[in-house]
DNA sequence: CGTGCAAGCCTTTTT
DNA sequence: GGCTTGCACG
């Protein structure tokens, strides 16, 4: 960025368009003075040219001429020859535990410590936050600490927020444009359904802006969206769409999508620039390569036509974002469309025991359309576990075991920060948490409901946004009659339709309103505080520290106050947020730069560094690694999610079992597999099958176990060992093949610790031998779900109750009874919970 | 114009 | 089950 130092005029000429010093434009950080010596560190004589000589030559001299440097030390031969091919297009495909990071941060090591190039100009992209965090901090460990030249360093996202700052113009953007995040842009699709006459419950603004989505995540503007996908949505998709571009464009704002798009648009309508930009980034690298989409794709490809140096890095088998546009086919794409390249394989797994790994591995052998590639390990577990396999009876249960194994590890010297819990769906998470607050054992919730999502952490930054963003109707909008100033819908139509027609901003359009007699007094005396007050803090935010603005805002606003005076439960809570967001925007600069940050960084860092076991979806759990995994919930129709079978069939179910994979493989040492027989969804308790990945896992490294816990909640615990004998009244609720599959296997294991051994033979093996067609036959088995089935009691029927005791049967619906019990009372109860006395 | 209650739908995953 | 949304009422 602002290269204020020698070495600048050695790249001047590189970089015509004067790249060294026009940094700063509103919104980036500005942060960023005093970073630059550590830069020149590695090039005592000229700066790099472009081309392959002098740098080159540098680099081969100084490699020939010492030993190899200490970050090589201890790579294998692969890793190794992926740091060390600088030149040309390299692929790698990195299995996992394989240390794909390791790999990518010691390569831009590589780079720096050859002179190949300059912080500046590597190029290297992630897709989360978390990611490019990690990456930094790794790789400031290599260089000393200072990695704020790695000006590149980022999310797809935040490089292109940069890219696009500086030429916002070119796609008829300002610089300062804000970026809108899924709320906002629901409400303005939501107004755009609405004025073309559509029922927004037929076509919801969600389905909108998923469609939308899949345009872009394929590089798509409205007028290259062809005439069949764009009649979608009652015909008028593709108009909505233009509608849409049109409306973000007068609010001088993107959406997500628009980040990527907008840069390719710029991209291709401006060779100059683009050659610009390929001169600059010397080399390029991208992370976890097989979830990038269409758009980072072509993206990636323009800025890499240049020099070609570009490095991805990936693995087919953990691709779980084609949902939202991943393309896994890129990884094949790229040997084609980049010549020459290098395939580099990273198949040593320097993460998980042999058991772990096989059980991983044994399981993603089942897709098909893989790359394929073996991963091995020398690492033996002293301990030998296998990966566990336990069945409990519903989701509390559930809960209560795994907390009890947490809690026994945690007696035997295991560190919290070491365990996690790995869910499928977010849903399953509340389980955990209630479990947990009752044992006092501490948790963290990775990607939950997040910090700049809550409503007053909106409205507060709707406030700031309205000050630093004059056009920002959203915000506008937000806050205008929050707290409540007596604006209602009739008062603000007045506003909208001035605006619409004039084509202003919202907040103009109300000070020209406030000028006529067109509003009652009282509405427009309310209209002009706001706007007003707004002017006014626009004002100060030269003057005044921003933090200290903030609060000014939020007081004068009366923000603060409408939650002081509120009496609810969560009042407190909200004004606790309120002032942690207020601390939070100590570490920017200024209320632009803090702004910027969290539209793209919706999450705050989790800088809480206490002991905590890890509570997350499988999704977010991707790029880390655990001693202890706990991955619950294996059931079919809640993982294989019964929706991705739905919407995408057997490439859907292919992507939950890679997703099945990455759960596995996060486990260092430890692995249990739950699944639960009832589980509630929508308040609605269902019967549950075992999922058919259970059965796609090796006999051999799996051990099945049975739950430490009681059966409590139902009959009030105390079943003990011979609970399935207890059950026999229920067979019905068990006698599908799915659990009878799990049944017997468990059998078959038991049978050697001396439990039930009613039904001999292997479940698991002969599941593995029915490969070939197992899937028609448990799809079915999904498809007739529990719920659906009718209760085979009838209405008055005496029925017997573990717990309630007898009653007679008063309602049915589905599977749920209303029973009047003779001693409880009416209570509703499960069909499978009662029987026939 | 604000409040209170019934209705419906759901969040699978994220920048 | 819980949350947001829509509608009816004061």
């Amino acid at each position: 960025m602002a290269d204020p130092n020698g070495y600048h005029d050695d790249i001047e000429d590189t970089f015509p368009d004067g790249f060294g010093g026009d940094d700063d434009f509103p919104g980036d950080r500005p942060s960023r003075q005093g970073g630059e010596a550590a830069e020149q560190a590695p090039m005592p004589a000229a700066g790099p040219v472009a081309g392959s000589g002098i740098a080159a030559r540098a680099m081969a001299a100084r490699r020939g001429a010492q030993a190899a440097p200490d970050y090589l030390e201890g790579m294998n031969p692969e890793q190794r020859l992926a740091v060390e091919t600088l030149d040309g297009p390299v692929l790698v495909l990195a299995g996992a535990g394989t240390g794909k990071t390791r790999v990518l941060t010691t390569r831009i090591a590589h780079i720096l410590a050859t002179g190949s190039a300059y912080p500046s100009q590597i190029l290297a992209v992630t897709f989360t936050n978390k990611a490019a965090r990690e990456m930094k901090v790794r790789i400031a460990g290599f260089i000393g600490g200072d990695v704020e030249g790695m000006a590149w360093l980022g999310t797809f996202h935040s490089v292109c927020v940069k890219i696009l700052r500086r030429h916002a113009e070119l796609v008829g953007l300002k610089s300062g444009f804000s970026i809108l995040d899924t709320d906002d842009q629901l409400r303005l699709i939501k107004q755009l359904i609405r004025a073309e006459g559509l029922d927004d419950k037929r076509w919801t603004p969600r389905a909108f802006a998923n469609m939308v989505d899949g345009w872009k995540n394929r590089a798509l503007t409205p007028s290259e969206v062809s005439e069949a996908e764009g009649s979608a949505f009652a015909g008028l998709g593709r108009k909505l769409y233009a509608d849409y571009q049109d409306r973000l464009s007068i609010l001088n704002a993107c959406d997500f999508g628009d980040l990527l798009l907008h840069v390719i648009t710029v991209f291709k309508n401006n060779p100059d620039v683009l050659a610009d930009y390929q001169r600059r980034f010397r080399y390029m690298m991208v992370d976890e390569y097989q979830d990038t989409n269409i758009a980072q794709y072509l993206w990636l490809r323009l800025l890499a036509q240049g020099n070609q140096n570009v490095c991805c890095v990936g693995d087919d088998d953990q691709s779980i974002y084609g949902w939202r546009g991943a393309e896994v086919d890129n990884i094949l794409r790229f040997e084609h469309d980049f010549k020459g390249a290098e395939v580099i394989r990273l198949e040593r797994n320097y993460r998980s025991t042999s058991h772990i790994l096989a059980a991983a591995s044994h399981l993603i052998s089942h897709n098909e359309g893989r790359l394929g590639k073996t991963l091995f390990t020398d690492f033996e577990d002293p301990e030998d576990v296998k990966v566990n396999v336990a069945s409990v009876w519903d989701s509390e249960e559930e809960a209560r075991s795994i907390g009890e194994e947490i809690e026994a590890l945690q007696s035997k010297g295991h560190a919290l920060n070491d365990i996690a819990i790995l869910v499928r769906a977010s849903l399953q998470m509340r389980a955990f948490e209630d479990r947990f607050v009752t044992l006092g054992l501490n948790y963290r919730v990775i990607g939950g409901p997040r910090f700049y999502e809550r409503m007053e952490i909106r409205d507060a930054l709707a406030y700031f946004r309205c000050v630093v963003q004059p056009a920002d109707d959203l915000a506008f909008e937000r806050i205008v009659n929050t707290p409540k100033r007596g604006l209602g819908e009739a008062s603000l139509k007045l506003v909208h339709e001035l605006a619409r027609t004039e084509r202003i901003p919202l907040m103009q359009a109300g000070f020209q309103l406030c000028q006529t007699e067109e509003l009652r007094p009282k509405p427009r005396a309310a209209l002009k505080g706001v706007l007003d007050n707004v002017v006014r803090w626009r004002g100060e935010l030269e003057n005044v520290k921003h933090t200290e603005l903030a609060e000014v805002i939020l007081d004068e606003s009366g923000y603060t106050e409408m939650w002081r005076n509120d009496r609810s439960a969560e009042a407190p809570g909200r004004l606790d947020n309120l002032k942690e967001l207020i601390r939070s925007m100590e570490e920017f600069e200024s209320l632009p730069g803090f702004l910027e940050h969290i539209s793209l960084v919706m999450d705050r860092d989790n800088t809480e560094d206490n002991d905590a076991v890890s509570i997350m979806t499988l999704h977010s759990a991707k790029g880390l690694e655990f001693d202890t995994v706990f991955l619950p919930g294996w059931e079919e129709g809640l993982f294989p999610h019964q929706r991705a079978l739905d919407e995408s069939g057997k490439a859907g179910l292919e992507e939950e079992r890679r997703l099945a994979y990455v759960g596995v493989t996060r486990a260092k040492k430890r692995a249990t597999i739950w699944f639960t027989s009832n589980r509630r969804i929508h308040g609605q308790w269902q019967s549950s099958i075992p999922s058919r990945f259970l059965d796609e896992l090796p006999a051999d490294h799996v051990e099945i176990v049975e739950s430490q816990s009681n059966y409590g909640g139902y009959g009030g615990g105390g079943y003990g060992s011979s609970r399935f004998d207890n059950r026999d009244p229920f067979q019905n609720s068990y006698s599908t093949p799915g659990w009878e599959r799990a049944k017997k296997a468990k059998a078959a294991q038991g049978a050697a610790l001396g439990r039930n051994s009613n039904s001999g033979g292997s479940g698991f093996k002969s599941a593995r031998q029915r490969k070939a067609g197992p899937m028609t036959i448990e799809g079915e088995l999904v498809a007739k779900s529990f719920s659906e089935s009718p209760s085979s009691f009838k209405l008055g029927e005496r029925v017997f109750h573990l717990k309630f005791g007898y009653g007679a049967i008063s309602t049915i619906e589905g599977n749920k009874l209303t029973i009047e019990f003779e001693k409880a009372g009416q209570k509703k109860v499960i069909d499978s919970f009662v029987e026939r006395p």
